[in-house]
RNA sequence: GGGCGAAUGGCGGAACUGGUAGACGCGCACGACUCAAAAUCGUGUUUCGCAAGAAGUGAGAGUUCGAUUCUCUCUUCGCCCA
């Protein structure tokens, strides 16, 4: 009996794969197809082990749905363009391109060491022209369709490195890397007009069945539709403005009314341009970052002007009106009515300002007396203080109501509002996807003619060079559009714009005259089951609905709107953290433990290491595990079984050394099992009706309908305890008799319900007993599932008191005749009243005594 | 502050539509093999109790013959939004 080299077996299964390519999908109109598709990864050196569970998870799914008969289209690709590949360009001095193509060609063999099943002739990356030229194209259409623009816009800007940053680079207000305070600065900007779909976008989502409810509300929230009304307010003042426009959601709060706040950016700010006090404070508001966040937490600042605004309800009371910090342009018309009552930073702002506080809504347990002091009262209550307004309830008659009114006295009118932007897709860096747009001498917008395309990136770049290192290449940047000497855009495209159509061009990879084939496209869309992390939850999976509508938008051909049917979110791969005494962080591999409590530093027992819990890992904190020294020392599968082991897929799981040890033991066993198995077999005779043979029978029908189940509901973690219990089952039934044929057809479909979790060493087993290739998933016999017997709890009073075995669907006059006799129940029950019995057949008895 | 979700042995976690709580794995204990250790195999392992038995799924209530599962209140933790 050998010992099973994992080494060996592996390599020679996957270069049978490789070589047979076992994985390819086409079209075949006759099968019903199946697109399973994990998130793609950044090739930012080597996978890690989130990308282990993300692609097992697909992959176990892959192989059972291609064993269930489907043809399934199960690619992979690179999301390769991006900011860590032009930062660690700059910091060795290498291109990014040469830097990113390393890191997928280690990757790529990664992956492949892994097992899966995956199609790689369809392997993309995004950084590629002959995938990014297609994305100009679309560019191009979007923009002749009228959904790209551009516009001034406020970055998040870092003085010190004179570049953009994104909102997670902005850390406390500060430059991640300079350090510097980050300023807000407007530039000129490509935006995609997503918000035109805000409403689609959400309506929609009642529609996607099989996305997470947690993924659905994130969207929602994200979308942020709120109704309200908008209000003209009646100015007064030296100043040729006659009204501003307001948005509210709580019109109700009108008569607490006591200051009206406007963007710095609002249109009346033109009669201030020359005012020093006005520049002033507007530089002081450029200090506060662009997030929501930062504006609700950062100081409130005001500018006051020399108008005032009249209240609509009563045109008696007139109030201050201010230039705020917290108030954006591009949310509702950039003007508020403050309501410090009832909004918190309204609140702050008028007690910084002095600003009078009145109180219009109480809580329902106050009295009309009631008095907002430092805390703003937002919640639910009756509307006081507020003239014809009183007594409403707060919200639900309040907000209709005072917008009836309004709307009557023609002052305003119901509004609904997105909290939703437009996307702003400009990126002021080199390794990105040029966009196809060039201006003239008069800065005129020229979209560049589509048979110039692609736009591609110069090969040299100075990445030492401030800012956008594309502005300083003025040859490249030199482009002749229809006779006339045109400079090109040097901002390039986000890179969520790459991977919000990246499931299209798997579908057709190798086309090359448009983005991708309708044909192609209407066999394979939508993404059957789209798995990937939470963390895209929002941003990503919207921008990919956005783009679906994008491209349906004015086309008859493209049909698909929602561009995933199911989406499942695994959950993260932790491990505990280890610091030693002087607070720095050490990896798993630098810290050893004898007893499994205490750990010190290896080979230094002298020196303790603090534990600490378990957090996702991460670079930073050393708490990663290396997934090919793992794959190299434990093999494939026996990864793949450990990752999938612990927890149910959708929840964290925790790395343990111990629990990936078990598994290797597990695999090993099973080739020892076989082995066994395989000698049983040899000395089985062909004699019918053997002890073990219906034994047998009905565990593997049971193991088949319990698998299918767990695989169908993502129990990835409860095939894995079905795989140990049909272990547990056949060491012990190996003892027994059993007809030769019996035993080979039900050892085969056991070893197929395996085969998608650990795909190599099952083919091993297989091709050892010369059994027949596995390619489907085996019936359930149905007949063989109902045990004949079956064991009925016995209760008393609802307590348990024992358990008897009968035949299957035995009548309740039966059972109880065959407990009264079993001394140990029927002590229970013997003289005494039986008030009630409830029966459930094949279930449960239970005897209600009278007191 | 708002929304969503979770809580089950020493640990990770099972439990189909309310019907034997703790599957499976880890850890631990004991035993076998061994000069010994490792590896392997076997047995046991919710708690209390010698046992019979009793208690038990974050806390408290409710519905029910029966609740880990359904309803309400609370506590703690996690995630998202602010």
């Amino acid at each position: 009996m050998e010992r099973y080299n994992f080494k060996i077996v592996e390599k020679k299964w996957q270069s049978f794969w490789d070589k047979n390519k076992s994985f390819k999908s086409d079209i075949d109109l006759n099968q019903k197809k199946f697109y399973c598709l994990e998130m793609f990864p950044y090739p930012s050196g080597k996978i890690h082990m989130g990308h282990v569970r993300n692609y097992t998870i697909g992959d176990v799914l892959s192989r059972y749905k291609s064993m269930q008969g489907y043809n399934v289209l199960h690619p992979m690709g690179w999301d390769s363009f991006g900011m860590p590949a032009e930062n660690a360009a700059r910091q060795n001095n290498l291109h990014p391109k040469e830097w990113t193509e390393k890191n997928i060609s280690v990757m790529k063999a990664q992956l492949k060491k892994l097992g899966l099943s995956i199609d790689w002739d369809r392997e993309i990356s995004t950084c590629d022209e002959q995938y990014y030229k297609h994305q100009q194209l679309f560019f191009i259409e979007m923009y002749e369709k009228g959904l790209v623009y551009r516009k001034e816009n406020y970055v998040n800007w870092d003085p010190v490195d004179q570049t953009v940053l994104a909102n997670e680079q902005v850390i406390d207000g500060k430059g991640w890397r300079s350090g510097a305070p980050v300023e807000r600065k407007k530039l000129n900007q490509w935006f995609f007009n997503i918000s035109k779909f805000s409403d689609d976008l959400l309506v929609s989502l009642n529609k996607l069945d099989n996305w997470p409810n947690k993924v659905k509300t994130m969207q929602k929230n994200w979308i942020g539709k709120s109704f309200g009304c908008e209000i003209d307010f009646k100015i007064k003042g030296p100043l040729p403005v006659k009204k501003i426009k307001c948005f509210t959601t709580r019109p109700d709060t009108l008569f607490g009314f006591s200051f009206l706040a406007v963007s710095v950016d609002h249109p009346i700010s033109k009669f201030y341009e020359n005012d020093t006090g006005f520049i002033k404070f507007k530089e002081e508001c450029s200090k506060t970052g662009t997030t929501e966040e930062s504006i609700a937490q950062g100081e409130k600042i005001g500018f006051k002007t020399m108008l005032e605004a009249v209240n609509p309800l009563d045109e008696t009371e007139k109030v201050p009106v201010y230039f705020a910090n917290f108030v954006l342009m591009d949310y509702g018309f950039g003007a508020v009515f403050g309501c410090p009552g009832h909004d918190q930073r309204d609140l702050d702002f008028a007690l910084k300002y002095k600003l009078p506080v009145k109180t219009v809504v109480r809580p329902n347990e106050e009295k009309d007396n009631f008095k907002v002091k430092d805390i703003a009262y937002t919640g639910q209550g009756v509307i006081i203080n507020s003239k014809f307004l009183n007594n409403l309830k707060v919200p639900d008659e309040s907000i209709i109501e005072t917008i009836k009114i309004i709307e009557e006295k023609k002052i305003g009118k119901k509004t609904i509002n997105f909290r939703l932007k437009d996307w702003g897709v400009s990126r002021q860096r080199y390794w990105g996807c040029p966009i196809p747009i060039a201006y003239d001498e008069d800065g005129n917008v020229h979209v560049i003619p589509k048979d110039k395309l692609p736009i591609k990136l110069p090969e040299k770049i100075n990445l030492q060079a401030k800012g956008n290192p594309l502005n300083h290449e003025t040859e490249w940047r030199k482009i002749n559009i229809d006779g006339k000497n045109c400079i090109k855009e040097t901002d390039t495209l986000d890179t969520f714009v790459d991977s919000s159509w990246y499931f299209l061009r798997f579908c057709s990879p190798l086309d090359k005259k448009y983005g991708f084939d309708y044909k192609a496209i209407n066999y394979w869309m939508p993404v059957d089951q789209y798995i990937g992390g939470v963390e895209h939850a929002i941003l990503h999976l919207l921008y990919s609905r956005f783009f679906m509508r994008a491209i349906n938008y004015k086309n008859e051909n493209f049909s698909i709107k929602e561009p995933f049917e199911s989406l499942f979110t695994q959950g993260m791969v932790c491990h505990e953290t280890y610091k030693d005494e002087n607070e720095n962080w050490l990896s798993p591999s630098e810290v050893e433990t004898s007893d499994g409590k205490s750990f010190f530093v290896k080979d230094q027992p002298t020196k303790k290491v603090k534990v600490g819990p378990a957090e996702s890992m991460s670079k930073s904190k050393k708490n990663t595990i290396d997934p090919e020294s793992m794959i190299e020392n434990f093999g494939a599968d026996a990864v793949r079984l450990f990752i999938l082991s612990d927890s149910p897929p959708e929840k964290d799981v925790q790395w343990s050394e111990q629990g990936m040890v078990a598994s290797h033991k597990f695999v090993q066993k099973l080739w020892l099992l076989n082995c066994k198995i395989k000698e049983k077999i040899r000395k089985c005779s062909d004699k019918k009706d053997q002890e073990g043979d219906l034994e047998i029978e009905r565990f593997t029908n049971q193991l088949i309908f319990k698998m299918n189940n767990n695989l169908e509901k993502f129990n990835y973690n409860v095939i894995i305890a079905n795989m140990h219990e049909t272990y547990n089952f056949l060491i012990k039934i190996l003892d027994k008799e059993f007809n030769q044929d019996i035993l080979i057809k039900n050892f085969r479909k056991i070893l197929s319900v395996m085969y998608p979790v650990i795909p190599h060493i099952i083919n091993e087993c297989v091709e050892s007993n010369n059994f027949e290739p596995i390619k489907q998933w085996p019936e359930v016999d149905k007949s063989l599932l109902d045990n004949k017997r079956v064991s009925i709890v016995v209760q008393i009073d609802g307590k348990k008191r024992g358990v008897i075995v009968v035949d299957k669907d035995t009548e309740e006059k039966t059972v109880m005749e065959l407990i009264s006799k079993e001394d140990k129940i029927n002590k229970n029950f013997i003289n005494k009243n039986i008030n009630k019995v409830f029966f459930v057949k094949n279930r449960l008895i239970n005897i209600l005594i009278n007191d």
